[in-house]
DNA sequence: ACGAGTCTTATGCATATGCATCTAATGCGC
DNA sequence: GCGCATTAGATGCATATGCATAAGACTCGT
């Protein structure tokens, strides 16, 4: 059945409407218990995805632009993130011999150490609170 | 097949930590796209989920926890949205007669039509940008 | 009727975020 | 080699957010 551009189907657009409003109540729920129980170890969600994206790298190490998109997050999100976990030693930059516009980021031993403190704690509020909304999802 | 508490199979728990990986994406995805179209409104992805709601409810009110609940949003972020949406003429905040801790919302005139004029925008930008992670979701 | 406990909303404070912009480095055409 | 467009990352600025808490209103037991 086809339908003009300017008149598409209400349906599928309250639809669509309606798959949005149930991400954002996935994300909020699952996003806010993260960064509570996460607080423990001292890390926000963004932090720790961070972390579990450079751990999961090949050598623990990305470009910033690199980290940036595979952490979901924005370039000056990301800058000052890792800004904010250099200081606090769980990872540190490195300049690019090869473009020295860019930075490495790689995982010091601490960072590895607090990324596997804190996994469990992320693993059992996803578990908790997200059993009911993610599973099944991974397609 | 059976597992220990302190030792839930791995693969269930790097699968929970997937989806929600994939979770982040879209929403931080379409969460910046939706802002960035709807600016043009004057509106947030998030002030717009709460004119909508409204819009969806009975009688176009609701009480403030209601609000808080059915927009996905926190309690004190609900209050100071609506402030900025009631200074803005867009909503009313109403005393209720019952219980004079609480308030009722309601939208106004102008309320209404910057819902209707915004709707477009989102719709559109649900439809470009979310119809590769939205659709069929919806159960 | 009084007081303890609960609920509803507002707000102080600290912080993370996005957009726009800036700087420095690179590549590309000529 | 020299400009010009592009790209990587940092930062100023404004703002939205969460947590903790405050203040006021309600409830219920005694």
């Amino acid at each position: 059945m086809w339908y003009p551009d300017a008149m598409v189907r209400r349906s599928d657009d309250d639809a669509l409407a309606a798959d949005w409003h149930q991400l954002m109540g996935r994300y909020q729920r699952l996003m806010c218990a993260l960064d509570r129980e996460l607080a423990s170890h001292d890390l926000t969600a963004s932090e720790f995805e961070v972390l579990q994206q450079l751990e999961l790298s090949d050598d623990c190490s990305l470009r910033m632009s690199a980290l940036a998109e595979s952490a979901h997050l924005t370039q000056s999100a990301l800058s000052r993130l890792v800004s904010r976990l250099e200081r606090d030693g769980l990872l540190e930059r490195k300049a690019c011999e090869q473009d020295r516009r860019s930075q490495y980021v790689s995982l010091t031993a601490a960072g590895r150490s607090r990324y596997a403190e804190a996994r469990p704690t992320q693993r059992k509020v996803l578990r908790e609170e997200g059993s009911d909304c993610l599973v099944g999802r991974a397609g």
